[in-house]
DNA sequence: CTCCCGTTGT
DNA sequence: ACAACGGGAG
């Protein structure tokens, strides 16, 4: 157990500025899969004309997408970016999950190491696709690790530069715990900050954990 | 390391 | 006009 006050510092910090985050806009856990394919690498704002499309023609569920013809789907999803492969991806993934889970309520009954190995083998869903799914779909209390996550935490300190997925993951478990709503309202938190501060040209000014940030105290600005 | 891409802000 | 933005596969 490596005790690291700097997280729990910044949890609380960040409590402080953002309040309880009820996060991942979606009406419906197939939403969130959805979400989660088109939100890869690309912004939010993006992903949302896609889901609006969706809805529109009715067909804002994995049942609708996995009978979908990739070519009939990928301008529908065309401003997510990267529309041929993410078409594609949609389609095989709604068809694999409906196969064998057929909804998301059943598939959710599962233990996540068996939903671990069930995603892990699906093309298009990697290490944070897969971490949203399990966490915002599947209600699992899983810690997703994005690029913001990597980046506040590195330049905070509370990490290395480098440091693995699963260490960081393990860091977030052992020094707050595994609560579900809690990490997921972290990671909501984070994506804030990232998207309000923590940029690539970072905004330190107003940041609300600047007192306890390496960037801020040492290099920064 | 390269390819896959549209949207938003400057 | 052009830079910033954001995951995964091969």
């Amino acid at each position: 157990m490596q005790d690291n006050w700097k997280i729990r510092s910044v949890y609380s910090l960040l409590l402080n500025r953002y309040g309880f985050l009820n996060w991942w806009p979606a009406e419906t856990k197939d939403e969130v899969v959805i979400g989660t394919i088109l939100t890869q690498n690309t912004s939010w704002s993006n992903v949302e004309k896609c889901i609006k499309n969706l809805k529109k023609k009715n067909i804002c569920s994995l049942s609708a997408i996995s009978s979908l013809d990739p070519k009939e789907l990928a301008p529908i999803i065309r401003s997510s970016g990267f529309y041929n492969q993410k078409s594609k991806r949609l389609v095989d993934i709604s068809h694999i999950i409906t196969e064998r889970y057929s909804t998301m309520e059943k598939m959710s009954e599962q233990p996540v190491d068996e939903l671990e190995l069930f995603l892990k083998n699906i093309k298009g869903v990697g290490r944070e696709t897969m971490d949203s799914i399990l966490s915002y779909a599947l209600q699992k209390p899983v810690f997703v690790v994005d690029k913001y996550t990597m980046r506040i935490f590195s330049r905070t300190g509370i990490t290395g530069d480098s440091t693995p997925i699963d260490a960081i993951k393990g860091l977030v478990y052992e020094n707050l715990g595994n609560d579900g709503d809690m990490l997921r309202n972290l990671h909501a938190m984070l994506v804030y900050l990232g998207k309000d501060h923590c940029k690539t040209k970072p905004l330190c000014a107003e940041c609300p954990v600047k007192s306890v940030c390496n960037y801020f105290i040492t290099a920064g600005p």
